[in-house]
DNA sequence: TATTGTTATACTCTATAACTATA
DNA sequence: TATAGTTATAGAGTATAACAATA
């Protein structure tokens, strides 16, 4: 059909190999002081954090599985890990009872702190002395549109919840 | 304690966080089609992508985790997946009878190009339709020398294997 | 009826350690 | 002894579908 879907010359093959090799590695890296210095798997430091930034460290299910890619029941898998650990409450929501709130203890955003310093380092050393003042604003900046270009373009399946479109 | 980590200014979290957004918006696309369009996941496409590059379309198991991150039990548990599949074949190397040669088969390369396609659409379409074709000289420049720094500095736990040097 | 969240389940992937065989 | 690879095992993480409760 009209997709020629042409091979990708070298520039473009470049950048896309480059990007995925160096946001693998870096991700590796991170996991790995991330597990050691407060066990944590980068979801459950991901929604820390999350939390710990939200006003009154508080977010619902939903909205916190809106930020991250996640399934709901990864979601309350990982809550529930995380609850066991002292790091977060759940409760109803006042206003809906449909809802749970997540919220972070104080042993919760003790842990990110405590788990914060090791992450900046390894994001140092591997990525920002890599990169010279100017490199930094250009990398920001351009992937900062493609960011935005991606979060406007759906992947084709985004929402498989509430599917009322199945061409099956 | 000597270490301060300061906390990363607003220029460095913005590249830090688009990284990794972006890149993981990405995977997450392309291991979609991937798995639509060939049951494959993103690490078997990349040991038969490697396989097809290849001279001879082979490899020993052991460049073949050089390649990826791989741990060697985990790549011996995706080796006898493809070889389920006859996507590749696993047989001992001639010169040297402890190591396997793994080489993909004519399946293993027809599946290759049945899904390349799709992959690319899905890069084009996410990343570089986003990229004019200056930024995207600059990103692939960018994260070349970023790949290089990383590659350069072995972080900190590079290979447990014949690990002489255990500081314990 | 639509939305929010949980549970049960099944599966994939990964790593570790023990093991075999060859150099 | 060191290297190449496999196996057994065990655990973490994920998604799907069925479910209960509220709006």
């Amino acid at each position: 059909m009209s997709h020629e879907t042409a091979p990708l010359d070298a520039e473009q093959l470049g950048a896309y190999f480059a990007l995925m090799e160096v946001s693998s590695l870096l991700q590796h890296a991170v996991d790995g002081h991330l597990r050691a210095d407060g066990d944590l798997s980068n979801v459950q430091f991901q929604i820390l954090a999350r939390l710990a930034e939200a006003p009154g460290g508080r977010l619902r299910m939903t909205d916190l599985a809106d930020g991250l890619v996640y399934s709901r029941s990864g979601l309350t898998y990982q809550a529930g890990l995380l609850e066991k650990r002292g790091l977060v409450t759940r409760s109803p929501a006042a206003e809906d009872e449909r809802s749970v709130v997540v919220a972070v203890t104080d042993v919760g955003r003790a842990l990110v702190a405590q788990v914060l310093p090791g992450h900046i380092e390894v994001v140092r050393r591997l990525l920002l002395d890599a990169l010279e003042q100017r490199d930094l604003g250009a990398l920001g900046a351009i992937l900062g549109r493609v960011r935005d270009h991606m979060r406007a373009a759906p992947p084709r399946s985004a929402k498989p919840r509430a599917g009322r479109g199945r061409a099956d």
